[in-house]
DNA sequence: TCGTTGAGGTGACAACGTCATCTGAAAGCC
DNA sequence: GGCTTTCAGATGACGTTGTCACCTCAACGA
């Protein structure tokens, strides 16, 4: 009935979202391998069979919430009932709500990766490794960026949406930080994240 | 010759120097209570006297951090050779450097606080606790962004000072964090840090 | 001079990540 | 079907960590 593939698979995606809800429970410090497994319903030497560490496990989440990310923003991108400055809107907002429903997720996005300098490295894994994610992460991230550059060019003109992209993705993500790590006080720089987010495009877009 | 408050104040010190610096070479998780203690001549429990705990040995690093940042702004904003603009980016060039050589201190910079959520247990803290840096580290970011915000009137007048400072400050902070994490890559954004800053100074004043 | 105080040392504990080793069932092969 | 191989998972163990309770002893106030 259950082939073994199938319960590997199943284990996998179990200690995937048992990952997750403790990430956002508690953060990276809440994320136990050995509650991850309980969750899972197996025990704390089991993961090692489906990542190469606790790091590696953290990195399998980020990449499904930047694939989750990517494809909201797809959405967004095709959907033929919004201007283009309001699909620009729409994407940037969809990074503060992540920032401020999942903020310890927040973080694991726009984290250092690690394990990437060495090149060496990432050939002996992908010879001998458990296969599997030595860049996934990277590559959910890069097609986020890959939907929010089109929505960039279709505001902002082909030639410069690179170079505006990063500045509005950057702006996002550094109000998204600023919110979550208390800094954007009300009582100090009397405003809101949404209307820095609102400021933002609207000051890049009459710039160009 | 060495009163008892003298030497505790040295090893308080030595405490924080210890701390800094190993948060520099390997980050927050390179910062044992035991390898701070034995470089600064004292052992595992010793910490304990002078701080609450891990985090806030670590916090107290990140107030000394901000000091030092809202001192160099403020030598900026004083100084009388530099135009106003100028000001502008150099203040918003000075966290971008610190992001770039101290990555590890700057993450500390902007970390959510923690322990500020309980007004009563501020009060116990200041009732029954071994004194010390209950909002220290807010204290100190909070002199830095007043320097900051006057340098922003200046370019930006005094009315929308708050709304265009707290904009620039998160573009920064941003810029800063992506690169850090490596989301700025070359290839991709075919851009860089500093001329993302230069970027949003100059798009934001030329906005108002 | 004597009791008090408080900085620092020491032993211990639980929790953690990680590895070596073992087990048992599914998978492949004849 | 019977055999061997493979591999997901269980288990025991080790070193490291943050943290606490307890102890020591020199500086201090009276």
């Amino acid at each position: 009935m259950v082939t073994r593939a199938e319960s590997a698979a199943a284990t996998r995606r179990a200690l995937l979202d048992a990952a997750a809800e403790l990430l956002d429970l508690g953060g990276p410090e809440a994320v136990t391998l050995r509650e991850v497994g309980a969750r899972a319903g197996v025990t704390r030497g089991a993961p090692y069979r489906h990542f190469a560490d606790k790091d590696s496990l953290l990195t399998a989440v980020a990449a499904e919430r930047w694939e989750q990310i990517a494809g909201q923003v797809h959405a967004l991108r095709i959907d033929p009932a919004l201007s283009a400055s309001k699909k620009l809107r729409r994407a940037l907002h969809t990074l503060i709500d992540v920032g401020r429903d999942q903020p310890h997720a927040y973080q694991m996005l726009f984290r250092w990766n690690g394990k990437r300098a060495g090149q060496l490295e990432r050939l002996h894994r992908q010879l001998c490794g458990p296969e599997g994610d030595p860049e996934a992460a990277d590559r959910a991230a890069g097609r986020f960026q890959d939907e929010f550059l089109a929505i960039v060019a279709a505001v902002a003109g082909e030639r410069n949406a690179q170079h505006y992209g990063a500045l509005l993705l950057a702006g996002a993500h550094g109000v998204a930080g600023m919110e979550h790590s208390g800094h954007l006080g009300a009582d100090k720089w009397r405003t809101t994240a949404d209307e820095l987010v609102d400021t933002l495009v609207r000051v890049v877009v009459t710039a160009q």
